[in-house]
RNA sequence: CGGGGCGUAGCUCAGUUUGGCAGAGCGCUCGGUUUGGGUCCGAGAGGUCGUCGGUUCAAAUCCGGCCGCCCCGACCA
């Protein structure tokens, strides 16, 4: 590729709006553009990434018995109706046809592939079955970000597997896993797999991979001793705390003024380890509409926080808002000063009464500071479950920096993440919705065992350049390079251009990929697009270089430069 | 969806407070100059000031609606 015909230019500066290392880079360095929010139109260098990584993705794909496909991105709503996802998955952006006809734009293939499985695969002996393919997916997000981070048009390498049992996709699934390694090893950002929240997904269980970073959306929990790791949402760690050996007597204290924990806490003068936190909720089960919803009534230990996911996932899904100051009294509850002592307490979600959900860490520690329902009053001596019930007892509580390993008894810290991939275990979430069946050995229908797999492609060249850039661009990993070298030609030397140019035609015949910058700028321009480009290595034919017997050869990388005769300079590419 | 900010030349922005000729730097075109880290000099091209409406003798500037974009939060595979 010649530089000086390549379509759109570098830019010195880059969009003011641009925050992210990666986003003001690939923007400056040409290699995409804004064409709305959340979608971006990939320039002649940043495809050439795009297919870099998706020829690594294919690879390992292929390794474990992978099938590329190409499903279409324009779905018939029947077969979103079929799954119920149609009204349920908000992101999901819809078309209209001629007619009746309505569509929905591919945010996931799910609805495809089970309607495809349902009509392909007969018996076991049609099974296992892996099949994969690299497409755009479409989500209305609500708030599309971070340049390539979250869009609302993006491209996604996405993985199914279809199985007879769980037991067959247990097996396959740690190979999924180790390739899902394999891809961020080789594009150059290693990611770790944490277990994760299955969310809107369904079925069993799910990991995430995420790649360290202090810019990153999610939280995730790693201990510091030990290998366990998972998502701030699934993260369980050990309640510190013992029962006091003897229980105080429940005693009713004045506390004016002492609305928060820190106030109760200091007021009284114990820690805020030896309060009860209540958070209230509205909950609406899923599918209904919120009228329908009931009060929920959260407690937590004071020195801990409830987690809204896993507060969710203890209720069985739906969703869920904070309480307003209305309906905490309309449940007899003090704003402020509430605990469940006095309160009717529900036996299940259907019952009447107060539904109060605990944390595990109620039960670690005693003798509590509780609120006690009544304005500018607390109890002291508080102990589950002598003083109060609890309808359900669930860890509901976030996990945080210096809290005790469930896994070892070392210490965890919360970290910072990009999310670059996720693997789900469907089960038969989708195979039972659809009745996607294959007979067994008796000649029985059973459900198909699904099982799906993404990484998006290009937030993941994002991440690629959040971790690889200095202050002067991008410095592309070998692997996913848009080319392996950029060569130039630099002053006026009589003939610096045509060694050059026969440079340029003798390194393509070597099979290196050359963006050539043929163009007739000063050396610091062309110094600094190379760096800004950041293709690995950097050819400069000048007339200093020619008449020390060579031209310079630098890597982006590294710092030295190297004065490598012409006819040596295919072999010392390939050997470094 | 809540909070905040922005929209003026391809890009970065000034001009809006206090209404009165449409501006600068970079980029682009032409001529010259320079040639190992974003050279220098000169001459040009380029904008219905997001959009619709209102106020006014007069609106980029004041008022209102709409659209678009960014950030924080909520949400999120």
């Amino acid at each position: 590729m010649r530089l000086s015909k390549s379509f759109g230019k570098t830019l010195r500066e880059a969009p003011a709006d641009a925050e992210l290392a990666s986003h003001k880079l690939l923007i400056r360095g040409n290699f995409v553009r804004p064409t709305g929010a959340g979608i971006y139109t990939f320039m002649p260098f940043g495809y050439r990434v795009i297919r870099k990584i998706w020829a690594i993705l294919a690879d390992e794909m292929d390794a474990i018995g992978g099938q590329e496909m190409w499903m279409p991105n324009l779905h018939p709503s029947a077969l979103w109706e079929a799954t119920g996802r149609w009204n349920t998955m908000d992101v999901l952006m819809k078309v209209k046809g001629g007619g009746s006809r309505e569509y929905a734009l591919s945010a996931t293939h799910e609805e495809i592939v089970v309607d495809l499985a349902l009509r392909e695969t007969e018996s076991y002996r049609d099974l296992p079955r892996m099949i994969y393919h690299i497409s755009k997916k479409f989500r209305d997000e609500p708030r599309a970000r971070g340049g390539l981070m979250r869009l609302r048009e993006f491209i996604m390498k996405d993985a199914y597997t279809l199985d007879t049992s769980e037991e067959a996709l247990d097996e396959y699934y740690p190979q999924m896993i180790q390739a899902y390694y394999n891809i961020f090893e080789r594009c150059g950002t290693p990611a770790l797999a944490i277990n994760a929240d299955v969310g809107a997904m369904g079925g069993k269980s799910s990991h995430e991979f995420v790649v360290p970073h202090d810019q990153g959306e999610d939280t995730f929990i790693a201990c510091a001793d030990c290998d366990y790791a998972a998502n701030v949402e699934a993260a369980v760690f050990v309640r510190e705390g013992d029962k006091p050996e003897k229980l105080d007597d429940l005693v009713k204290t004045a506390t004016p003024n002492c609305k928060t924990i820190a106030d109760v806490a200091d007021f009284i003068g114990v820690p805020t380890s030896q309060t009860g936190k209540a958070v209230f909720y509205w909950w609406t089960a899923a599918g209904e509409q919120e009228d329908a919803g009931r009060f929920i009534f959260g407690l937590v230990r004071g020195d801990l926080e409830v987690n809204e996911v896993k507060l969710i996932n203890a209720l069985g899904g739906g969703t869920v808002r904070a309480a307003t100051d209305e309906e905490i009294i309309a449940a007899g509850a003090t704003p402020g000063y509430a605990s469940p002592i006095g309160l009717t307490i529900a036996d299940s979600l259907d019952a009447p009464g107060v539904y109060v959900i605990a944390d595990t860490s109620l039960k670690a520690g005693g003798n509590f500071v509780v609120g006690a329902n009544d304005e500018g009053y607390h109890f002291t001596g508080a102990n589950y479950p002598r003083d109060f019930a609890v309808s359900q007892m669930a860890d509901i509580a976030q996990a945080d920096t210096g809290y005790k390993c469930a896994q070892c008894g070392g210490r965890i810290e919360a970290r910072r993440a990009i999310e670059a991939g996720h693997c789900f275990k469907l089960g038969t979430r989708y195979s039972k919705a659809t009745n996607a069946t294959y007979l067994d050995k008796n000649g029985k229908p059973q459900f198909i065992y699904m099982g799906s797999y993404g990484i998006g492609i290009d937030r993941l060249m994002a991440i690629i350049v959040e971790k690889h850039h200095d202050d002067y661009g991008i410095i592309w990993p070998e692997s996913v390079a848009p080319f392996q070298v950029h060569l130039m030609h630099i002053g006026k030397g009589s003939d610096v251009r045509k060694t050059a140019d026969s440079l340029y035609d003798s390194l393509r015949k070597e099979g290196f990929e050359v963006l050539y910058d043929d163009r007739e700028a000063s050396p610091g321009v062309k110094f600094n697009d190379a760096d800004l480009i950041g293709i690995p290595w950097r050819v400069t034919v000048g007339g200093r270089s020619l008449a020390q017997g060579g031209v310079e050869v630098k890597q982006r990388s590294e710092k030295e430069r190297h004065l490598v005769p012409i006819e040596e300079l295919a072999a010392f590419l390939r050997q470094s």
